[in-house]
DNA sequence: CCTGCGTTGGGCATCGTGCTCACCTTTCCT
DNA sequence: AGGAAAGGTGAGCACGATGCCCAACGCAGG
């Protein structure tokens, strides 16, 4: 698995950079850093080996593939069966992402959807998977903060 | 806004292939997907311009920048606060992202933290925000399905 | 004091990039 | 049918970036 890739103040500041131009080169990303063009190279593959990155997959937005709409639904299981629920939606193409989680909700699903009648068919689907007793689906209709990590990468570079 | 980036099989297969390798050059793309270079670099600026890929952001691991804890908020607003809250929330870097969402809770908020304690805090200083009515933290304890968006990628690109 | 470790600057051959062009095919419009 | 528009292709070219090597330096811990 992927141990923890200690992200020092060097590294945060590349990335960084790389979150301002995705399309930077090495050279110029060691350039804006101020550091030798080896060591930016060094630290990037680093961190694409490391498991400081992410798959290139979460780049993708859905809405571009044509699923506009996201929603995410909510599930309590039949205990026990957790894991047998975990494969049925990982076989559902919209169902991006699962988590378990704590509290009385045990599964949160994150899909997508080409429109509304598309998402009703799909919360059909994973509420036809064998062991799951109730969903809730809560569409997504804004986003009010859309992802951002700066924050905590300025604060590990040592935000000046 | 983005507007829709109408992505066709090519894209796709592009994509894909990115998804793969993502240190992958122009040139290699453009061999494995079998199409000349010319092209697959034409189809990849336009993506980045035109709103298919999100930013680079979404690659950093939380984790590696020694967040390991992942949690989902859900919260009650005292209505016509959405706009305030959601500038709140914005200004704690815990936060990655904001939903608003559709049902009885407004608010679905995606924060890291780097423990129990860290995270508590976080709880507490999103409560205090003017406007918050309930709150519900639930602790992400197993990813059960990665993000992975390849299936539909595959659908777009007419899967071989 | 000495030994690793990471950074540095230099250098080098190769490859990738950005860009332009002429040519071709397909599609759509008149 | 004729013709324009859009997109793919192969070729070419100058420039920059890449991947890799090495000797030297500063700094930490033993």
């Amino acid at each position: 698995m992927p141990n923890a890739g200690p992200v020092d103040p060097l590294d945060a500041r590349l990335l960084l950079e790389l979150a301002k131009h995705p399309r930077a080169t090495t050279s110029g990303l060691a350039g804006q850093v101020g550091i030798s063009r080896n060591t930016a190279q060094a630290r990037l593959i680093q961190m694409e080996q490391n498991g400081t990155l992410d798959s290139f997959e979460r780049r993708i937005r859905p809405e571009a593939l044509g699923y506009p709409l996201t929603a995410f639904i909510t599930i309590q299981v039949t205990q026990r069966r957790l894991d047998a629920v975990a494969d049925a939606l990982a076989a559902v193409p919209e169902v991006l992402q699962v988590h378990g989680i704590s509290g009385p909700i045990d599964l949160l699903v994150h899909v997508v959807a080409t429109d509304t009648e598309d998402l009703y068919r799909i919360a059909g689907q994973i509420l036809a998977i064998p062991g799951v007793e109730r969903t809730n689906t809560s569409l997504v209709m804004r986003q009010l903060v859309d992802y951002r990590i700066t924050p905590l990468l300025q604060r590990t570079a040592g935000n000046p």
